[in-house]
DNA sequence: TCTGGGGTCCTAGGACCC
DNA sequence: TCTGGGGTCCTAGGACCC
């Protein structure tokens, strides 16, 4: 690392209400007015315009509840469009890499820039905050804030405070403010407005009598540790100027992939959860291989309505590891829906449904079949199955033989004795 | 029959983020 | 009647190996 210069901290450049903001691009009417985006099946709000949330509407608000608040304050609810705010997304990144060389796309809406060397080429950095606003705005047409500070966590709170307090008009630097104004400031944030500290943490702190952001700088870092781990400790030390997290310019590949949704209408049939299970399968394999990558496990998974609390809830999850790591879109379907079968019950309504893929990557093929002396010990579901299997028809000594034959070549194996692939029981040797 | 410690892998659960 | 869909990391405990 460059030790010699002096690290010149961050900004996080956020999109204003995100979505929203995207569709008042291509509909100007919907300006000034009481905006929400939905979720799928229009459940939730998960996007609000500043006078909807002026309206009391909370994040994540089931919509079916709002609708006479809706009606009363003719707020507007738009179905999300997903494809479209990926676009945007795309565009606000472009104009951002004008400004650093080294930028993380942090989410859909949010951006952090390395400030490295820029410190040359504006007079004060909030100027280059402005610039960036107007631009923006100019070229994509939404509204974003800055928030500049020598950590990411400290970036994030300015930006927080950048949006909230209007006399900043858009950019809020903490980095180069008067300790004394900062304190200030952060004696008046709350502690959950840290990122990082979400609502459990914040309960706990302030059993502890820490309330505000400046109680947690405060803190002593030995007791913070003690309470709440690593994480917070890091957190804490981030708060106090002592940059722990490090920008992450080349994004890493996935570690899991997730595709899944819940149902308009519940669903009871397997053949109604199959055709959607094998759509998601195929928009996960989608994302595996956009990312380059190979799976090692599928993870199939049903529920039932969990706000329906008078009725018998199942929720019930299956990994299937595959013989080996692939990207190949029929094993990864045959897969997944082989564990559906497993799964499923008849006579249950289900509302949601998914499919994740697991261990991605190159050679990750699940390791370790794990067998004692002729008894099963750890191992995942499926695989469980396939020794009892073998157990009840071969007996313990044809269990040790499949368990000498050594993690590989039983990866090989399981092929042969997972009724997925095939049944073909017999071609393994009898107990004697 | 009693006796030990260190390292690693795996899983489940909990917390957080957007 | 109607309640989203993605992700990450850390920890603790069990089981194994040497």
């Amino acid at each position: 690392m460059n030790a010699g210069a002096p690290a010149a901290g961050f900004a996080l450049v956020d999109v204003n209400n995100f979505y929203v903001s995207c569709e008042r691009v291509f509909d100007p009417k919907l300006r000034d007015r009481p905006v929400v985006v939905l979720s799928n099946n229009d459940g939730c709000a998960v996007a609000r315009s500043n006078e909807a949330k002026a309206l009391g509407v909370q994040m994540a608000a089931p919509w079916f509840l709002m609708q006479d608040l809706a009606r009363k304050h003719d707020i507007v609810a738009l179905s999300s469009n997903y494809t479209l705010y990926a676009d945007m997304s795309n565009r606000v990144t472009e104009v951002l890499r004008q400004y650093s060389p080294r930028l993380e796309v942090y989410s859909i809406d949010e951006s952090f820039l390395c400030l490295d060397g820029l410190a040359g080429q504006w007079p004060r950095m909030a100027d280059m905050g402005q610039a960036v606003r107007r631009q923006v705005l100019a070229w994509v047409g939404v509204p974003v804030c800055v928030g500049i500070g020598p950590t990411k966590t400290l970036a994030k709170l300015a930006n927080h405070i950048a949006k909230k307090q209007q006399q900043f008009d858009g950019v809020c630097d903490l980095a180069s403010m008067a300790p004394a104004a900062a304190d200030d400031l952060f004696g008046a944030i709350e502690v959950g407005e840290v990122w990082g500290v979400g609502r459990r943490i914040s309960d706990q702190l302030a059993r502890l009598r820490i309330r505000t952001v400046a109680d947690l700088r405060a803190a002593p870092e030995k007791s913070i540790r003690q309470h709440f781990g690593v994480v917070m400790e890091r957190t804490c030390a981030e708060l106090r100027g002592v940059s722990c997290i490090a920008l992450e310019d080349a994004a890493p590949p996935r570690k899991q992939i997730v595709s899944s949704r819940s149902y308009g209408e519940r669903a009871d049939s397997l053949r109604e959860i199959e055709e959607s299970v094998s759509t998601y399968a195929a928009r996960a394999v989608e994302k595996l291989r956009a990312q380059g990558s190979t799976c090692g496990a599928v993870h199939v998974f049903v529920e039932t309505d969990r706000f329906k609390v008078d009725e018998p809830q199942y929720n019930a999850g299956r990994t299937i590891p595959l013989p080996e790591p692939t990207d190949d879109l029929r094993v990864i379907v045959k897969a997944a829906l082989w564990g559906l079968r497993r799964i499923f019950r008849s006579g249950i309504l289900y509302k949601k449904a998914g499919v994740m893929l697991m261990e991605l990557g190159e050679g990750t093929a699940r390791q370790g079949m794990l067998f004692g002396s002729g008894v099963s010990r750890t191992a995942s579901a499926p695989l469980m199955d396939a020794l009892d299997g073998i157990n009840k028809r071969f007996g313990r000594d044809t269990l040790r033989l499949a368990s000498a034959a050594g993690p590989h070549r039983w990866a090989a194996r399981f092929e042969r004795v997972t009724p997925h692939y095939t049944t073909d029981w017999d071609a393994l040797p009898r107990a004697k």
